[in-house]
DNA sequence: ATGCCCGGAACGTCCGGA
């Protein structure tokens, strides 16, 4: 079973590369943040002649997450508890194939300090307290999205350039921290513990994709029920490489 | 030291991104 993650940057801009990354790297269930557009606008035509289902979860014009899966998913949990004033898009929660499957898109939290890095560590917190309660019922999980949090200095091209980024801030990371500590498994690492350019973003600016300036903020996280079945990590450069490319190039795993 | 490049909303630039 291949399970990817996927920032697309827009889904309206960015569908043909979708469709044309679907149809070769063939994952069971992907996993999409960013598609930056309501529910109805997303082109679920497309993709189900494509072979996927579509579940979406979606706002205007900013963040929104979907889950394309070849078998129907059951969708569980449409947003992240914890906050019913907050309003963006940013967390879908389903089953497929008898695992439970998260699309994740954190906030990014630039400037910090300020009220949008409040709001990221707020979201943190959040996601830290549903992931302890998939722990807690010992539910197969993958939590798989953009997590906006680059978790060690080598997973920065410069940390000279990004000292002051919401990215790599130490809260950010204690959070980001905490949350792998609950006992869960950081698929990329895990499979490539000694790779120092596992970078899945890298910006439209400064030619950072010719020069491989990026960042490790896309991640996967295996319950351990999971993470005994993984097979294979692997971030899907190529992609970033194509016209019209998103920033992020998608990640994917292989499991038993 | 700053902006670079994008997508979206909307039609002139501005916001958000990371």
């Amino acid at each position: 079973m291949r399970i990817a993650t996927f920032n697309v940057n827009g889904i309206a801009a960015r569908l043909p590369r979708l469709l044309e990354w679907l149809a070769a790297a063939r994952p069971d269930v992907a996993c999409l943040q960013e598609i930056k557009c309501v529910d109805e606008k997303f082109p679920v035509k497309e993709v189900e002649a494509a072979g996927y289902h579509a579940l979406v979860h979606g706002q205007k014009g900013f963040n929104g997450v979907a889950i394309l899966s070849r078998e129907p998913a059951v969708e569980v949990r449409r947003g992240l508890p914890g906050d019913d004033t907050d309003e963006q898009a940013r967390y879908l929660e389903a089953d497929v194939n008898n695992v439970r499957i998260a699309s994740i898109y954190l906030p990014n939290g630039n400037p910090q300090p300020g009220p949008k890095f409040d709001y990221k560590l707020a979201w943190l917190a959040r996601l830290e307290a549903r992931a302890a309660a998939l722990k807690a019922a010992e539910t197969p999980a993958v939590l798989a999205g953009d997590y906006n949090v680059a978790p060690e200095d080598r997973d920065v091209f410069s940390m000279a350039a990004m000292a002051d980024d919401a990215l790599v801030q130490p809260a950010s990371r204690a959070a980001f921290r905490r949350l792998v500590h609950q006992g869960w498994t950081e698929a990329l690492r895990s499979v490539h513990p000694a790779d120092e350019h596992l970078y899945t973003f890298w910006d439209y600016q400064a030619g950072c994709w010719p020069r491989n300036a990026g960042l490790r903020i896309d991640h996967v996280l295996l319950s351990p029920a999971v993470a005994d079945r993984l097979l294979s990590a692997h971030v899907d450069r190529a992609a970033r490489g194509e016209d019209k490319a998103s920033d992020h190039a998608p990640v994917w795993i292989d499991i038993a």
